[in-house]
DNA sequence: TCGCCTATTGCGAACGCGCAAAATTATACA
DNA sequence: TGTATAATTTTGCGCGTTCGCAATAGGCGA
């Protein structure tokens, strides 16, 4: 038992042709039940294994799928987005369920990811995942939809775009959220994180939040708004811009629970109370919201099932069966800073 | 160009034969630069990508490595221990800056994920990542080891087990950190998280944490230590358990920051104050610990050049080349839960 | 007894690329 | 001009499967 077995040496040991083995392994109908266990029972014998290289050449398709992670150009190196990793967890699961293998990377926005994966028949199809700056992939999507490459998207739904996604309902997350601010009597609500096509998730939420404000008939300043990327020290650098202009304001609405984070930081660093004085809700619920001082009022989006919605719709891709976006709802989590016990 | 190009395409084009067209493409020195730029040319220009299967197929190596987490059978199914999603960044890093693709996959203990892997020649290589009970992995690493699978397995280093291993050092950590809790006055410590061979890795911080007692003078109690695994609910449960015992103690060293989160509430809820009556201390220096109240003071074991060793030494091994097992340094963190500001 | 149908099995050809040996061309030197 | 030597390219095969189609065997009615 030197060099690993082929289906050959299964085949001379039971007697057949090789193609009955093939079949056997495959359980497929054409062969004898009798036949196909004994095949089997060998097989075990041998410790064989179908090589999946000779495999997915012949058949033309991997049994995987790759992910692809785009992080924010400046986030730091080794520390992942804990919002992406909790639905790593679930996509990898969903994955296993349906007997496919998941090619996990990360990725910068300018490197030539797109043909990497289906086009060398590495992957059967591709997980997009990403905080960044959706206007930069528009070039490349094109160009899987060239290929035809299978693919979906995670992130805002947007009209023009190509391609599947799927998404939170962003725009809902931060109506609800700027309305339950509103109406522990905040007024003057400032929201930190891009605002702008360029990151269409944030926009949306940004959207959100300015319609409850509308709708509550209060004005809505253009100018309390502040860009930020989803990290901790962009959120406090964010916020002490924010300060700087002047204005005043009892309520922030973040894009994400990790820039939460770095404005309270900021916030009290100049001596501010939250929620006393500046009421402060992320967004994400990341396990790390609960634990914050005072602990984060937030939206949860639901990674379980964004997981597995994103997988099980690339696979009806992949089965050539038709498949389109979705949004999911996202889910308020009252905690503390937001002020609602006081 | 309806189906994909392939190097008979390409070959045919530049008028050489298909072979040249795979050196030129691998810049093999067996062919002229001259050729190989016009051969790239036209590849780049028919959107030619070399087919991995094929590729794979032939030279019997995937370019691949497998990692596979093993979780706490109680774990909560979505959740990941947050230890192990740190590493995964630096892990996926290294695998891209070395050209090797990374599978990711899920692994309860029992399954047979042994073979599932190099034989099918889905890897060239596997890392083992968990924090379970390692008695259990001993009969399948053996078959890893018939098997002639390369491997590279995370955890405490022992004696009699097979294979390399890359692992902090736990017992200098659980030794300075108690250390640290006894220069601060604390005298009768508890540790929570197993403390058995079958968890060697609890077992070493533990060992430590009573040397360093030892050398203090002070007894060591054996009745002060509660099994616990790495979760926040195992830990709140461990926590009443101790209490329940009815004997004093001022410390608490836990075998995780996860079970250490659980300590702290249990501790609330029956009415102590941390770290006044009881300072906790944990282990790993999560994203979390930081945020907890108080700050947890805890040991930080290096992931970024943890999961960079995995890789490399994986790489080493699948290269041929002798790597050796390693341990590397831990790093006590000093926050609020020990009681050091008192 | 013969022919036909069905349930299994076998045969041989791809799949797309990489390697080794053979063949071709270029270069140099007597 | 001829030949030895080096530089480069080509030929031909094989990696381990899967798949379409042909082949075989047995059962059954006429």
């Amino acid at each position: 038992m030197k060099s690993k077995a082929t289906s050959f040496d299964i085949a001379h040991l039971a007697g057949v042709s090789q193609s009955t083995v093939s079949r056997a392994l495959r359980n497929s109908p054409l062969v004898n039940p009798e036949t196909r266990e004994r095949i089997k029972a060998i097989a075990k014998q041998l410790n064989y294994k179908v090589d999946k290289n000779a495999s997915n050449l012949r058949s033309q398709q991997s049994h995987t799928i790759a992910l692809l992670l785009f992080e924010d150009p400046t986030s730091d190196e080794s520390q992942i987005n804990p919002f992406f990793l909790s639905m790593l967890g679930s996509i990898t699961r969903t994955c296993g369920d349906n007997g496919y293998d998941l090619l996990v990377s990360f990725q910068r926005l300018e490197e030539d990811w797109h043909a990497e994966y289906e086009d060398t028949h590495k992957a059967d199809g591709i997980i997009l995942l990403g905080y960044g700056d959706y206007n930069d992939y528009q070039e490349k999507l094109q160009q899987l939809e060239q290929n035809q490459t299978r693919y979906v998207l995670w992130g805002a739904l947007q009209q023009d775009q190509p391609g599947v996604s799927i998404a939170c309902d962003n725009f809902t997350g931060g109506y609800d959220i700027t309305q339950h601010l509103i109406r522990l009597g905040r007024q003057k609500i400032a929201f930190i994180g891009g605002a702008s096509e360029g990151s269409p998730e944030f926009f949306d939420r940004y959207k959100g939040s300015c319609q409850a404000q509308q709708d509550a008939q209060l004005p809505v300043r253009r100018s309390l708004q502040v860009d930020a990327i989803t990290t901790e020290q962009s959120g406090y650098a964010a916020a002490l811009q924010l300060l700087a202009k002047q204005q005043p304001f009892d309520a922030i609405v973040c894009a994400s629970d990790l820039i939460a984070v770095g404005v309270i930081k900021a916030l009290r660093d100049k001596g501010f109370k939250v929620p006393q004085d500046v009421a402060v809700v992320g967004y994400d619920n990341i396990p790390l919201s609960e634990f914050t001082r005072p602990a984060l009022t937030t939206v949860q989006q639901d990674t379980k099932l964004a997981g597995k919605m994103l997988v099980e719709t690339l696979l009806a891709l992949i089965a050539g069966k038709p498949a389109s976006s979705r949004s999911l709802p996202a889910k308020l989590i009252v905690r503390e800073s937001c002020g609602q016990a006081l």
